[in-house]
RNA sequence: GCGGGCGUCGUAUAAUGGCUAAUAUGCCUGCCUUCCAAGCAAGCGAUGAGAGUUCGAUUCUCUCCGCCCGCACCA
């Protein structure tokens, strides 16, 4: 079954490749994890997928309004809403069983814990600036060496770990971690015989970040700190171990640091007074927005279903607080008809209620909807009832009213958020998916994708039934020009003989293949061929 | 990020410490072909990257990169 499964999303990734619709990202250079690039086929079923979305969801509305925000934002976007705090949880491994924990989950006494590690670090700065190490760590001498693995010996780590770890925490600028990165939460729970709860050994490994957000600087900067909020230096004026603490005030000066966003959801909440002060719509209303986000997922898997830079089509649909059910439904139907106008069929799509310990911190109801994706049933989109969380932070941090004040009773209050978000490449693997097709045809193979014809990326491909018959090009070439001046997505196609055409034509999904033969030079009519039933029939070109 | 497996033309496979790295398919050119991958002929096209061992490495070793599976992660 498991086997089953892979066959088919390697048949798909196969073709992908092979007929132009998506490619390995830097392939010509050995590849890019977790990047994807879309060719001529592909980035024209992408558009068709996402234009169709902006004509149910923005275009298609009366209650719509759609937006597209810069990527870069101001840092402190990101603080309002969380993400640079839950972004930056340090991790630890358990070196024997591979479990994986949250540090702060398994340190119970953090006051205490926080006043042994400053103790120590403090212990330990005062050695170092003795030693007045050199900048390389290489370039130490045995004596600071054996000095340095004193420092960490008197916290229990083993001897034979320590000047690896030494080379590991002052190879960068001589810099530190901070208290619950790096080696002080393992020395710690070593300490306190804190084992793994899975296998009851005691082997962890350093502590790490796993930060989600990509960084980058405005203007130049060699700064390599970027997500620590406390971090030590060692100043190359002084040799003073100097300490560092990020905080909200400084930060962006600090560092000039800048994320890429991790969501587009949050540059629709801040343009939503925009919007309110140019429009000034009734409620309900809902501002959509398309673009790029980036997630650093430490592990990009299943083709485009997890990638480090991906699109999302998500609305913020703003209500009034007392009819948030009606809304959430309302979005609920939409969803619908949505994944059937993506030719998914209604069994494999799945809605599940996520129950409330699993749901963000700021949702109050979620359903995710999920497909029977060929690596399992996975989550297509997922629809959220978010209150007010985002308004009243950007209320409460960037103190700016986000309130709406109800024409005629004057009623004010902060909109709540009923959020469809909608990942674009999960789409496509969707349409993808439940398009491809296996058959046989007069005893062959054939594989076929049975996109729907509003999503195809060619729509028609004409060809001369033979090629070597000038009249029989030239018509073809005449029928050809003319639809493509009337659908555009039109291919021409003379290669080999007719029945290679249509198998060429049935493995990118184009639904029709029309030829023009000898009775075409007679009476003008062709003959138009279904990709799904290989069946034909004589038309006049003008009547498609 | 950890563990395991893998990396040869666009695709699917083969082979080798040493001769021009093979086969099919694909693509391309020509001929032919009156509707579902026909045929003939010519051509294009690969050992993921780097280092090491060696007289010689696609083959052996190491590092990196990438892919697949499992774990973990997915606010």
């Amino acid at each position: 079954m498991a086997s089953q499964k892979n066959e088919k999303m390697e048949a798909i990734v196969s073709l992908a490749k092979r007929r132009g619709f998506i490619y390995p990202g830097s392939d010509v250079y050995g590849g890019l994890s977790g990047t994807w690039d879309y060719g001529p086929l592909g980035v024209t079923l992408k558009r068709n997928i996402m234009n169709l979305w902006w004509k149910m969801f923005v275009d298609g509305r009366d209650d719509m309004y759609g937006v597209d925000a810069a990527i870069l934002m101001n840092q402190k976007v990101w603080q309002a809403s969380g993400h640079v705090d839950t972004f930056t949880d340090p991790l630890i491994t358990c070196g024997n069983c591979q479990s994986r924990y949250r540090v702060d989950h398994l340190i119970s006494d953090k006051d205490e814990y926080s006043s042994e590690v400053e103790q120590f670090f403090g212990h330990a700065k005062q050695i170092i600036e003795t030693l007045e190490l050199p900048e390389s760590p290489f370039d130490y001498n045995e004596e600071q060496l054996q000095a340095l693995v004193g420092i960490f010996g008197e916290a229990h780590v083993p001897a034979h770990e320590t000047s690896q770890y030494l080379i590991q925490y002052l190879d960068n600028n001589h810099q530190l971690a901070s208290k619950y990165l790096g080696i002080f939460p393992r020395m710690y729970l070593h300490l306190k015989n804190v084992n793994c709860a899975k296998c009851g050994q005691n082997a962890w490994q350093d502590a790490q970040t796993f930060n989600m957000m990509f960084t980058t600087t405005i203007g130049p900067s060699s700064s390599s700190i970027l997500d620590k909020k406390t971090y030590y230096n060692l100043d190359k004026g002084t040799r003073k171990v100097i300490e560092k603490t990020v905080t909200s005030e400084n930060i962006e000066t600090t560092n000039n640091l800048v994320y890429l966003r991790p969501e587009t959801a949050q540059g629709i909440f801040t343009n939503y007074k925009n919007v309110l002060d140019s429009f000034y719509p009734d409620l309900p209303f809902g501002i959509g927005q398309q673009g790029k986000a980036f997630r650093n997922e430490i592990s990009p898997r299943d083709f485009i279903f997890r990638s480090r830079e991906f699109e999302q089509m998500e609305v913020e649909y703003f209500v009034d607080p007392a009819k948030w059910e009606e809304a959430f439904e309302l979005w609920r139907n939409l969803v619908w008809e949505w994944t059937d106008a993506l030719g998914l069929p209604r069994e494999s799509v799945h809605e599940l209620e996520v129950p409330e310990a699993d749901r963000a911190h700021y949702s109050k109801r979620t359903i995710d909807f999920e497909f029977d994706f060929p690596i399992g049933r996975e989550e297509l989109l997922g629809l959220a009832y978010r209150t007010d969380f985002d308004l009243g932070n950007i209320q409460r941090e960037a103190g700016k009213g986000m309130e709406y004040t109800i024409k005629g009773t004057n009623e004010r209050f902060i909109p709540h958020v009923i959020e469809p978000s909608f990942g674009v490449e999960r789409a496509l693997m969707a349409v993808l998916s439940s398009a491809y097709r296996e058959d046989e045809q007069n005893g062959e193979k054939r594989i076929y994708l049975a996109l729907p014809e509003h999503l195809a990326p060619v729509k028609y491909c004409v060809s001369p039934l033979l090629k070597n018959k000038p009249e029989l090009v030239a018509k073809a070439h005449e029928v050809y020009t003319a639809l493509k001046n009337k659908h555009g997505a039109v291919m021409w196609d003379d290669n080999g003989n007719i029945g290679k055409r249509y198998r060429r034509q049935d493995e990118i999904g184009t639904p029709y293949c029309v030829v023009i033969d000898f009775d075409s030079l007679e009476d003008g009519s062709v003959t138009i061929r279904d990709r799904d039933t290989t069946e034909q029939h004589r038309v006049q070109p003008d009547e498609f």
